[in-house]
DNA sequence: AATTCGGGGAG
DNA sequence: CTCCCAGAATT
């Protein structure tokens, strides 16, 4: 079938691409002092994150909390300020878990261990490798979505990357061939993977130090891979959303401990699409007067991987009901949705108006 | 093994 | 629109 094996093609592997990522790293800031906990707060934000993305927030993370002990005594509401807007908030409560876990288990030193790396919470088989091999140089692979389609073309596997076997399969396989530059062999693997065998049928392959080793190249095959299973479709919900304002304060309401977006504040909502006179009725069960007319704003449309929200909403000028004793609500003023507020991006597209009213 | 966690950028 | 991203925890 193949004129070399598996093992031969991947063995010619690391020389050729760590003389390539020599040339063609690119200059990142977690990447210039890679610290274990700099690399460790840089992997926890690219989990399912962009390279790009990331940066901004990696530095004012590191600026506001420069140590472990700093993250470990952190109150939640600055953790999710600092987070607000980068997805996945229980990365940041983990990361906080574990800076605990170092201070309590380990004497407030990260460990130079993949085994003891893994135990923190939200540290996985990759994020250990990751840090074990690139702060502590330790030989492990790191395995994360790039490797996996770097490795797919290049063996031409049309097996299922979503697959836990295959992805073993292929941690095993890097095992073998880790050079003495663990770190940087890793990081090569996958900054190839972002920068050059890139996904959705767009490769640079003029470009590839691996070129002549690849086989889906070979075959012309490259676009085809790597082979995964179709997302779920989602489901889509109507929400009626309000822009409550009073005393040049607006309303927020702090969402569940679980679930979606948990514990991040959001403007106040519910369920379907309420026209004027329901809109009415539900502000009264929160204690809201209404002064004015209720206006309509624009609406909105937020996309999650599981479901969609697409919002309608009211802006209404509200006054306080003084026997109401509604808890849900609390109002807040310019000053402290900037500064201690954490807000979804998801409601975004009702900043520029919030800003405008506050 | 399948689902659920965000958000943005590219095709 | 769809797909993907330096994945992990939960069910």
């Amino acid at each position: 079938m193949w004129k070399e094996t598996d093992e031969e093609i991947l063995q010619q592997i690391p020389e050729k691409l760590l003389k390539w990522y020599d040339q063609n790293a690119r200059i990142l800031p977690w990447r210039e002092n890679p610290q274990p906990y700099r690399v460790w707060v840089s992997e926890i934000m690219l989990q399912q994150t962009r390279v790009e993305a990331v940066k901004p927030y990696f530095e004012r993370f590191l600026k506001a909390l420069p140590t472990v002990e700093d993250l470990a005594q952190a109150p939640e509401e600055q953790l999710l300020k600092l987070w607000e807007g980068l997805g996945y908030y229980n990365r940041v409560r983990n990361l906080q878990r574990g800076a605990r876990a170092v201070m309590a288990e380990h004497g407030g030193v990260i460990p130079a261990s993949f085994e003891a790396l893994k135990k923190l919470p939200g540290i996985g088989d990759y994020t250990a490798g990751a840090i074990g091999s690139i702060a502590f140089q330790i030989p492990v692979p790191a395995v994360d979505g790039n490797v996996l389609r770097v490795i797919s073309r290049v063996l031409y596997r049309r097996d299922n990357i979503l697959d836990a076997k295959v992805k073993r399969r292929i941690e095993g396989e890097i095992k073998e061939i880790l050079p003495e530059r663990t770190g940087d062999f890793n990081q090569s693997l996958m900054e190839l993977g972002a920068t050059v065998c890139l996904p959705n049928g767009a490769p640079k392959c003029n470009e590839c130090p691996l070129q002549e080793l690849c086989r889906a190249h070979l075959v012309g095959d490259e676009e085809s891979l790597p082979v995964k299973t179709k997302a779920k479709k989602r489901k889509i919900e109507q929400r009626t959303v309000f822009l409550l304002v009073c005393d040049g304060k607006i309303a927020l309401r702090k969402r569940p401990e679980k679930g979606l977006l948990a514990g991040l504040w959001e403007l106040p909502s519910q369920e379907g699409m309420l026209g004027c006179a329901e809109a009415g009725k539900l502000l009264q069960t929160w204690g809201v007067r209404t002064l004015g007319e209720l206006q309509k704003q624009t609406d909105a449309k937020h996309i999650f991987s599981h479901v969609e929200w697409h919002m309608t909403c009211w802006y209404v000028e509200a006054a306080l009901d003084p026997d109401a004793d509604v808890k849900e609500l609390i109002w807040v003023s310019r000053k402290e949705l900037d500064q201690d507020v954490a807000l979804p991006a998801a409601f975004k597209t009702y900043r520029k108006v919030i800003e405008k009213i506050l």
